[in-house]
DNA sequence: AGCATTGAAGTGATCGCTAACATCACTCGG
DNA sequence: CCGAGTGATGTTAGCGATCACTTCAATGCT
């Protein structure tokens, strides 16, 4: 049975190596006025009685801040996730800690189970705010404490430019070009599954997938369809886009992300319309299964580890002025064509291919 | 400009309150020895103050432990993120705080590395102990602080019962289910893509999901073919399916988790190999996605959440035998059968029509 | 009335560490 | 040969909380 001894202390090493525990404290945090031969004793005896330094001890004590909590919703996203990669990358270059703390979207947090997510007043945030939970956690953290925090979020380049504690990309923009894509490829129209942020139910969340489409749409004369709000997960979406993908009418569906795409690949296989031949799929986001769906799903890529390493700099910017403020660069997010997205057909031939096709068979 | 003023503590609150810090600390806690009139003044002045413990100072203090630390390398993986999830909940509803603290599997972490995560020494953790990286932690943390460590993985029955620290499901269980299943169907033998962990180069990892296919084969009489090792990418198992799916005398391939199903699904298809007429594929996880790909693939559903929650739990058992041992209980690994499955083509047919296989179609 | 008991609140030490300042050699230039 | 520098260490005072006591007044019981 292990025994709980209690672990070592900065005084133990200072016993053991008999210097003080500030000089000990010295060797621990690379002091350069430490003798070579005193470093020596203090580093024998840390390794001898296996020392490790007390993080909680070392904040509190108000040594440098090292450490960043994310708060993030739905982490099985992908965008998030590789946002959270680019975060954890740049501060362990850093020799940052990183904590991540999920907000459950079930639970309605208070605004006060918010800010106890925190380990302490203050402590540097980094905010996923790409959905309702993190729309709110950005909201309250703003109030709390400005200046060592910083969001993640779909944002047009306009609220970027005017809120420096925001970081992400224009999606807007991105669903502008996949639209325009879609349109070139000759489709009348193109619908939109869209995703729960894009439907601007709650504060602060812009439509900015939804907007950039419905722009590009309004832009080349087309009709506008209603956008077709969706749940985050495969079930919700493939329940919302059975209506889009039972219509003859429509061709071409842009999709807030993979997953909705995922889901309305299936349905629209279910209902026995071929893709891309009876119907184009874009998705958003090059979740990292999309290559590998059957058609492969065409969609939008976006460096998200890029804007995660954004984040991490502009926090560090924003807690010591003193390092430089990052500009936000990272490729633009680029329209990958895979299999899902093809001219309509011709309406000749639509009406004599209404009878579904054996999609199996025929890919063969 | 929001200054960055210095959060009150508990002293700021004693005076504005007009008692001591202590009190203010019973208040904070919710001892039951204060008086009404002293807790109402007390609260008043921490909500003018804005006042919140903080977390740190609580815990270095030697106040009760209420946070864990969950170390994990691949979140992107369902069951990890599912355990995760698990964790988080049940923790939350007693109100402790959830750190993750994510490995790197590009880097190779020192022993020292990994400890240093900790925010310190016997900080109560939770490994996630399904790859390379987490093995590597679960046996430094074994090491160093026995008592206030447990680790989720791939387990055996004899394995769990046999270490106090250990929580997990049957996976060898679960596979032997998976390929009993596909030999019942008919199939000669059953090929075996294998994630990484099931390849056994790394200390400590068995090839849990691959020793129960194997097992079931051998018990079976039938031949058991090389298992294929693959990554934990896309990519990867895409490749290294590839030898697999191009040999018409493999009929039936068993994949470590759903991700390589698709990778196998997928390269099943360019290779114009009908799922499951020419090939049947089962997958492990029942990863959201795995019901709505094309064909759905069939795939062993585990409940992660509740390992997520049944470790959480020993933790806190582990941590303070006050609290009572769980037993691990959570329902038994459970085949899926959706479509990718299905008896091998008699070989007679084997070049012609499509033999009609009953599929499930509808999910949602 | 007299004294032990109990409840409410305060005091001081402590957790492990760092910041800021104090101290104590040694140098070195004039 | 002395005061100023400078480099290596030690000292002290917190950081923000909790724990273990102590204090003081209001009770209870005989």
């Amino acid at each position: 049975m292990a025994q709980a001894k209690k672990a070592a202390s900065i005084w133990d090493v200072a016993r053991l190596a008999g210097v003080s525990h500030q000089t000990v404290s010295r060797v621990v945090n690379g002091s350069p006025r430490v003798a070579a031969a005193t470093r020596d004793k203090v580093l024998e005896a840390i390794a001898d009685l296996g020392y490790r330094p007390n993080r909680l001890a070392r904040s509190l004590a108000g040594g440098a801040v090292e450490s960043v909590t994310v708060l993030a919703a739905d982490t099985s996203l992908y965008g998030p996730e590789a946002a959270l990669r680019g975060i954890e990358k740049a501060a362990r270059s850093l020799d940052w800690s990183v904590q991540v703390s999920v907000l459950d979207p079930a639970d309605t947090h208070s605004d006060a189970d918010i800010v106890a997510r925190l380990p302490r007043a203050g402590e540097p945030t980094i905010i996923m705010a790409h959905d309702e939970p993190g729309m709110r956690a950005k909201q309250v953290l703003l109030d709390t404490q400005p200046h060592a925090m910083v969001a993640i979020g779909p944002y047009t380049a306009e609220e970027l430019a005017a809120s420096p504690w925001l970081v992400g990309m224009d999606d807007g923009k991105a669903a502008a070009g996949a639209t325009r894509y879609l349109l070139d490829l000759g489709h009348d129209t193109v619908h939109h599954l869209a995703i729960p942020t894009s439907t601007g139910t709650f504060g602060g969340g812009k439509a900015h997938r939804a907007e950039g489409w419905s722009r590009v749409l309004r832009e080349a004369g087309r009709e506008v369809p209603d956008p077709v709000p969706s749940g985050w997960t495969f079930a919700e979406a493939f329940k919302a886009v059975q209506p889009l993908v039972a219509d003859p009418s429509v061709t071409a569906i842009l999709c807030g992300n993979d997953h909705l795409a995922l889901a309305t690949l299936r349905a629209a296989h279910l209902a026995g319309r071929e893709v891309p031949g009876d119907l184009s799929i874009v998705g958003f986001d090059n979740t990292p299964f999309s290559a590998y769906t059957t058609p492969a799903l065409t969609t939008v890529n976006q460096d998200f580890e890029s804007v995660g390493r954004g984040a991490f700099e502009l926090l560090r910017h924003r807690i010591d002025n003193s390092t430089p403020r990052p500009k936000p660069s990272w490729p633009e997010p680029e329209l990958i064509v895979r299999e899902t997205s093809g001219p309509p057909r011709p309406a000749s031939l639509h009406r004599y291919s209404v009878q579904p096709v054996q999609r199996e068979t025929s890919t063969v």
